[in-house]
DNA sequence: AACTATTAATAAGC
DNA sequence: TGCTTATTAATAGTT
């Protein structure tokens, strides 16, 4: 009833002691497949959900293999972290978890507004503690209560502060590129559109007014280079 | 929800086509290990129990790596035919279970307690916002998710994430210093105590043990000098 | 329970 | 999501 968990204290941790194929492993990690994977939350959100679609098959198909071959009553259910749930029944999901109430249940939480209760209040602790991790998280990153930190953990800080810094420097650099780029080339349509009219203008009359129409362009020129500096310095971006 | 035993269609039969690794195999029938066991109940007694314990423990092991590597609540019950109840649980079995009901069994909205429920529904989004605006900063901190960022917002997130880096690198250096601090402090008693005890060994003795001791005594400083690298190079600090 | 040969599961890449 | 491949994990049978 209560040795859930125990093989957590076996299993946590590899045991690497027999070399296993070619090359031992220093790593204190669960490995499968090509590659090897800490035993911890899968931070990079499209890698968790396909991995969480094959190990939720897996899962499903191991836990009805166990029932036909051991003659084994189970009931398995899975919430992924969207919410949606999964389900395998050897034979029916309400009869065995009555079953499992009978077993191991306290002797009356069938009640079901007692039920209801309890399963709000503890999602919104559950909520509470995600936020309060959250919270202390940000602070951290924001180099607030740092005090209680070991030199590790702010070696690991400052690399990710780095990495963030970094990140955000080069789409900054990124944004004014785009934009130098941008305005180069309306620039140099502007130029042309230019040249193309003072031929034109050329064309129909004899220069008594072309003089007047290179200023203005040299005005826009100007003009240009004015908001290609403001954006090299980062000023007000449309973007 | 009724995606149950779906893979059954699919992985009822082994595809032998591609033969696998040495050999192909013609029958068709679940396989393992070093024999094949046709998917059906085991009927030797022996048998059958080795071989639940060992897929017993292999499915809550998985059960719990699913839980942990994707974020997922997970609960198995499972009941040896001999009634014994095994579980695992990544939450708390009785909150899955209620939650599961509430998902699959009846959409029950017209209870009297349907206001407080609603009440506390409103509560749960309102968490739910805040985490999904704390999970937001994150990414933003961390350098992710930023393409829509403005410029000036990440000139402030630049600002914010340089401030958040000085403040850790101080508390390193504070760390190191307040160590190094310690150990010098240490070391000059070690040292005065050292000479003291010398000075009284000269008194007592005329040098046929002088020398052993001064021995123990380079060996300590060598101890704390080493100590004192390891702490500007930031190695495992106590603290 | 430990060992080992063999197959299954699956991580990564597409 | 599905397929393929390389690699590790699970486990059936044996001792």
């Amino acid at each position: 009833m209560t040795q859930n968990l125990w093989f957590w204290r076996r299993f946590g941790s590899v045991d690497h002691q027999k070399i296993p194929r070619h090359l031992s492993c220093q790593v204190d990690t669960k490995e499968m497949g090509r590659g090897k994977v800490e035993l911890k939350r899968i931070e990079n959100q499209t890698n968790r959900q396909v991995t969480f679609s094959k190990r939720r098959n897996g899962l499903l198909k191991k836990a009805f293999e166990l029932s036909i071959l051991c003659d084994a009553e189970v009931a398995l259910l899975i919430f992924s972290s969207s919410g949606k749930v999964y389900q395998f029944a050897s034979h029916d999901m309400d009869r065995t978890i009555a079953k499992y109430r009978r077993e191991a249940g306290l002797p009356d939480s069938n009640n079901p507004q007692f039920r209801t209760m309890e399963f709000w209040r503890s999602e919104i602790e559950e909520l509470k503690r995600s936020i309060n991790t959250l919270e202390a998280r940000q602070k951290h990153l924001s180099g607030e209560d740092i005090l209680a930190l070991g030199m590790r953990e702010l070696k690991q800080l400052e690399r990710q502060l780095k990495v963030g810094v970094e990140r955000v420097r080069s789409r900054k650099r990124r944004i004014v590129s785009d934009h130098a780029t941008l305005l180069k080339r309306r620039n140099k349509q502007l130029q042309e559109e230019n040249t193309h009219l003072q031929k034109r203008l050329k064309e129909l009359d004899d220069g008594n007014t072309s003089s007047r129409i290179m200023g203005e362009n040299s005005c826009s020129m100007l003009q240009q280079r004015i908001i290609v500096e403001d954006l090299l310095n980062g000023k007000d971006l449309p973007l």
